[in-house]
DNA sequence: GTGAAAGCGCTAACAT
DNA sequence: ATGTTAGCGCTTTCAC
C-alpha cells in the first residue's frame, strides 16, 4: 500500500544523481557511462519503476492512444472489427479507447470530442445510423487528428477507409446460386438508400447479367429483418412457388425465411436453395447450414488499423485518402447444396 | 489546418491576462470578476478551447479513465459486458481502455502493465484461463489501483467481484426441466476444474433433490463443447434411450445435442426436452428454439463499473470485498415446451 | 481580483 | 559524463 508510483525523480534522489541522468540512463543515451547506466538500470529494476504514459503524453504530443467509435459493441460484426483492431494495436504499442454511439448522433459527437480531449493520435470510426452532419468529424481532421472510417462512411470526408466489397461478395454468392443450378432468384433486399442495400442488389443483378438471366423485378422484395420476413409471409410464400433460391442481405433474414419455407414443407436446398450475407456465427449452427460470404471483421479492423498508423506514423507526408475494399469470402454450405 | 489544439496559455496570450486566471475564470472561481470571466468564457469558446486530458491527468493523479481486460472481445457474452461497462463509463466521465488477452496469461499480464503505465483509475478483469499466477494483479492491488473482477476470479485475491448465479442457475432451469415432465436427465458438463463447471453441476443435483428424484451418476458426461458432442454422439444417443431430458453446461452444447437427437429421430421436447446456459442469441432462431437461461451480460458490466467506481471514487475508506451475484433469469422456449 | 511561481513526470537543448 | 533549465498544459498556494 505504497502511495504514488515511483517517478525518475524518486529514482534521481535515490541515488544521488540529476532526473536527467535517469532519463538517459534508461534509454541507454551514448553520453552515460557503462557505470552510471548499470546503477540507474538495476534501480529502476529493483523498484520496478514504470514511465508515466500520461507525462510522457504531455511531452512527446503523442499519447500512443487511439479512439474508436462504434456503433453497437455487443454486436458480432462490430466486435470482430474491434478484435482486429486490438491485434494491431498490441502489437504496435497503441492503446485502445472504446466508445459506442448506440446510433446516437448527439452521443457520436461527444465520444469523439472525448477522444480528443484525451489527446488520441488516430480515430477510427464507423459513423452512427442517425448521424446527418459531418463537422464533428471534419473539425477532427481539420485540427490534423488521423481518421480512418471503418464499414460505414460519409464521401463527405475526405479520409482513409476501409470497407466490405458489398457488390463483389452479392456478385459472387449469386453467381454460386446460379451455378448450383438455381435460375429464378429472389432477393430479399435492404432499403436502396443504405449503401449495403444498393451494393448488395447490384452484385444480385450483375450476377443475373453475367449469365444472360433476365432479371424480373417481381423477384426483388424489399426485406431486410426476421420481423419482416414474418410480417409478410404470405407475400414470401406466394412468390415461393415460383422460385428456386433466395439471396438475402443478411443472414438473419436468410435464416427466417429459410425457416418459413422448411416448415411450409419446403426441402431446403433440393426445392429453394438459401443464401445470406455476412457470415454470422449463426450460418454454421443452423441446420441446414448456412451458405453465405464472409465480411472478414477481423481483418477489416486490423487493415483499418494499418491505415491509421500509416497515418500517424507519416504526418508530415499526407497522401491523398485511400479506400482499402475487402473481399468476401464465399462459405458454401447445405443451404445451397447441389441439387436443383 | 492549424497546428496544436489551443491551450489555456493561448487564451491568456490572446487575452492580456495570466494563465491562472483563465483557468479560474473557466470554473466560475468567485475571485474572478464576472466581467473576466465573460471575457473569458467568450473567448473559450469562440476558439473552442479544450482542455487537455493528459494534463489534468497529469497534475490531480487521476485520468478519468479505466481499464478493461477481457478474454475475447469477440464473444457475445464478453462483448455484452463491455456494452454494459461503456455505457456506465460514458455517463459517469470515465473513458474505457480496452486489452483482450486472448485467453494468454503473458499478454494478460503487458495488458495489465500497460493499463498502470497509462495510469488508469481503475481495472476490471475477467482472467484468461491459462492464468496460474496471480502476482501481476497483487502487485496491482497492492500499489493502490482498485480492481474490480468480472466473470472469472481468483479466489487468492481480495478484491470485488461480480459473477453468475451458475448454481442457482442450473438449479433453475433443471427445476424448469422437471417440473415440465422431466425425470431422466443427462447433464452435460464442463470439467469440474473449472468454477463454472462444479457450479452448474452442483445446480443440476440440487434440482434433483429438490424433487426428490435419485441421482444417476451414469447421467453426468463430461461434454462441453459441440466437438465433443460429435466425438460423443454414440455413447450420448445411447443414453438417450432413457432419458426424457437434457441440461447442457451451454447453449452450444445443447444445440449440437437438439441437432444430433433430432437427426435421429427423437422429437423435442416431446421426447426428450433440451436446456441450455447462457442464452446467446442463436437460442432464439434455432428450431425448436431453445431454453435456457439469461446470464446478463449488460447488467453484469453495469454492475462491474459501479463497483470500481465506488472504489475509486472513495480511495480513503476501504471496505471490504464485496463479491455482487447476478441472477439468471429462466428463458423458456419450444425446446422444453410442455410435453413428456 | 489578479499574477507569479512551483510542480505533476518527463525530456532535450544547453551548459560545464 | 553529468547537471541545469525550461517547458509540455494545467492548477493552486501564496503574494499583492
Amino acid at each position: 500500500m505504497k502511495g504514488h508510483p515511483i517517478s525518475i525523480n524518486d529514482i534521481a534522489k535515490a541515488l544521488g544523481v540529476s532526473a536527467s541522468t535517469v532519463s538517459r540512463a534508461l534509454k541507454d543515451h551514448p553520453d552515460i557511462s557503462d557505470a552510471t547506466k548499470e546503477r540507474v538500470k538495476a534501480f529502476a529494476e529493483m523498484v520496478k519503476y514504470r514511465p508515466n504514459a500520461l507525462a510522457l503524453g504531455l511531452k512527446h504530443q503523442k499519447s500512443n492512444t487511439v479512439g474508436i467509435v462504434v456503433p453497437e459493441i455487443a454486436h458480432h460484426f462490430f466486435s470482430t472489427i474491434l478484435s482486429g483492431v486490438e491485434a494491431l494495436a498490441y502489437n504496435r504499442g497503441y492503446q485502445l479507447m472504446i466508445c459506442q454511439s448506440n446510433e446516437d448522433f448527439i452521443r457520436e459527437e461527444q465520444n469523439v470530442q472525448t477522444l480528443i480531449d484525451h489527446r488520441v493520435d488516430g480515430l477510427l470510426i464507423s459513423i452512427s445510423k442517425s448521424t446527418i452532419d459531418y463537422s464533428h468529424i471534419k473539425a477532427a481532421l481539420e485540427s490534423n487528428i488521423p481518421i480512418v472510417f471503418f464499414d460505414r462512411f460519409s464521401n463527405e470526408i475526405p479520409t482513409d477507409k476501409v470497407i466490405t466489397n458489398d457488390f463483389e461478395g452479392a456478385r459472387l454468392i449469386c453467381n454460386h446460386l446460379i451455378k448450383r443450378g438455381s435460375k429464378r432468384i429472389l432477393h430479399l433486399a435492404a432499403p436502396q438508400c443504405l449503401l449495403i442495400g444498393s451494393e448488395r442488389q447490384r452484385g444480385y443483378i450483375q450476377a443475373l447479367a453475367d449469365n444472360n438471366i433476365t432479371q424480373n423485378p417481381e423477384l426483388i422484395l424489399n426485406c431486410d429483418t426476421p420481423a419482416m420476413v414474418n410480417s409478410m409471409s404470405e407475400k414470401i410464400l406466394q412468390k415461393a412457388k415460383n422460385i428456386d433460391g433466395i439471396f438475402a442481405v443478411n443472414d438473419f433474414t436468410a435464416i427466417e425465411a429459410m425457416k418459413l419455407l422448411k416448415n411450409k414443407g419446403y426441402k431446403i436446398p433440393d426445392d429453394i436453395a438459401v443464401a445470406g450475407f455476412g457470415d454470422d456465427p449463426i450460418a454454421t449452427i443452423i441446420e441446414p447450414t448456412l451458405t453465405t460470404v464472409e465480411q472478414n471483421g477481423y481483418e477489416m479492423g486490423k487493415e483499418a488499423m494499418t491505415m491509421l498508423i500509416n497515418r500517424m506514423e507519416n504526418k508530415n507526408s499526407n497522401p491523398s485518402p485511400k479506400t482499402k475494399v475487402v473481399n468476401t469470402i464465399l462459405r458454401e454450405r447445405e443451404s445451397t447444396g447441389i441439387g436443383g
